[in-house]
DNA sequence: GGATTTTTGGAGTGATGACACCAAAAATAA
DNA sequence: TTATTTTTGGTGTCATCACTCCAAAAATCC
């Protein structure tokens, strides 16, 4: 956990891959691939369910490489979490900002997408942030805060495009942005659960419908 | 994990407890109270997150007392989540089946009610059971199919509840039980993440109250 | 008090976890 | 080719984990 000696050392070997100095021995594995590999383990295990012989062996590297490439389990856990949430945030910020569509449709579409992604079979079940580091001993504390953070963020995005509903006067002007993102938050929370205790796509589905009948009145429906 | 002599003489001495055979010391530790703590660590931490160490030293015994007594750390997070369930049980149960209120009531009680227990000062935030075994390595299959067993339970409980609510004529005829209740569930589990984030009691609240404008128009609602 | 039965402290076990290090191999620039 | 730089396999290390065992202590019943 605690790093000794050598931090320096690792740092410089780690960026190298990026910015190779022009010589030596380039990298053999593919450092994406096994990042990929990495992420999936641990979306389906969690930090301490994965261990370091798990991940060189998903990874397809040795010891050293993982030491060279990666730094520590908990970088590469980092990694492997920005990596996931680079992957995830491109559906749910292209559906939660789509222009197109109301802040209503928005929700519904952003809970059609959960559904679907869910439950798809080229990645293990639910979702890697929802459900992660809830559970810890007091040495991970950091891990529990970074992934409360995340859980933290993705909710402030979903109060932000509804206060913008707000202001584009598709949402009733009273309503608690704030709650209403933490509401839709935690049915998102639920469904990993669901999704992670088998639930069907059609069943997550169907709870995001459900979940939606909570959307409070527009203006224009109050009205007409 | 695998336990390999003396199964026999451990099971003995474990039932010791309950009924002495009239001679020899008796337990020093209350074994009730040593259960308790037990139970607060892992619901805490999980069960990974939870050493031997830890839950000797929590719960004030030795090493071998343990062993007598409990058997393994996997019998012993057995016993923990069955008093946890047990002991949430009361409250969830008083509440779905209380007699002199309406199904949807219940329900928004049952929020209500969620919202406070996930909160409170004497002990760990949110539930022991929504979010554990989530996560977790091929060893712990048992484990995360136990957990998975008890979240279905409880949610054909509600399923059962809402049921009820149809034939005593104060939900819609039309209404998928099973649907609603997974919805409800997954609510709950939210809820449970938003508690661990540390959500303020209130917040829970309004959670649940928003959740519960997804409930279905009664046909007294729709006829007037 | 003595015999019996169970609990307890304390030391030990094999397995696993997460690194850590080094010498040899490999690939590039010159 | 040679010098340089980085990767890699293999081995070692130290801690922790979940138990396990045994001899001594303690509390009961007769």
């Amino acid at each position: 956990m605690t790093p000794k000696i050598n931090q320096r050392k690792k740092i410089e070997a780690k960026n190298t891959q990026d910015e190779r100095r022009g010589r030596g021995r380039p990298a053999v594995f593919d450092r994406a691939t096994a990042l990929q590999e990495a992420m999936k383990l641990f979306w389906e295990r969690g930090y301490e369910g994965t261990s370091f012989n798990d991940l060189i062996a998903a990874m397809g590297i040795s010891a050293s490489s993982f030491y060279n490439s990666f730094g520590s389990k908990e970088e590469l856990y980092c990694e492997a979490t920005h990596s996931f949430l680079e992957w995830s945030g491109q559906w749910f910020f292209a559906i939660l900002n789509d222009p197109s569509i109301d802040t209503r449709t928005a929700f519904a579409r952003l809970f059609e997408a959960t559904a679907e992604e869910f439950t798809r079979g080229d990645h293990p079940l639910g979702c890697m942030i929802s459900l992660a580091g809830t559970h810890c001993p007091p040495g991970m504390k950091n891990i529990r805060d970074m992934m409360a953070e995340h859980r933290a963020f993705s909710e402030s995005a979903m109060a932000a495009r509804i206060r913008k509903g707000v202001m584009d006067g598709d949402v009733a002007p009273d309503v608690d942005c704030e709650m209403l993102a933490a509401y839709y938050s935690a049915v998102a929370r639920g469904l990993a659960v669901q999704a992670r205790d088998g639930a069907a796509r059609e069943k997550l589905s169907e709870i995001g419908r459900l979940a939606m009948r909570a959307w409070p009145m527009a203006k224009s429906d109050v009205r007409e």
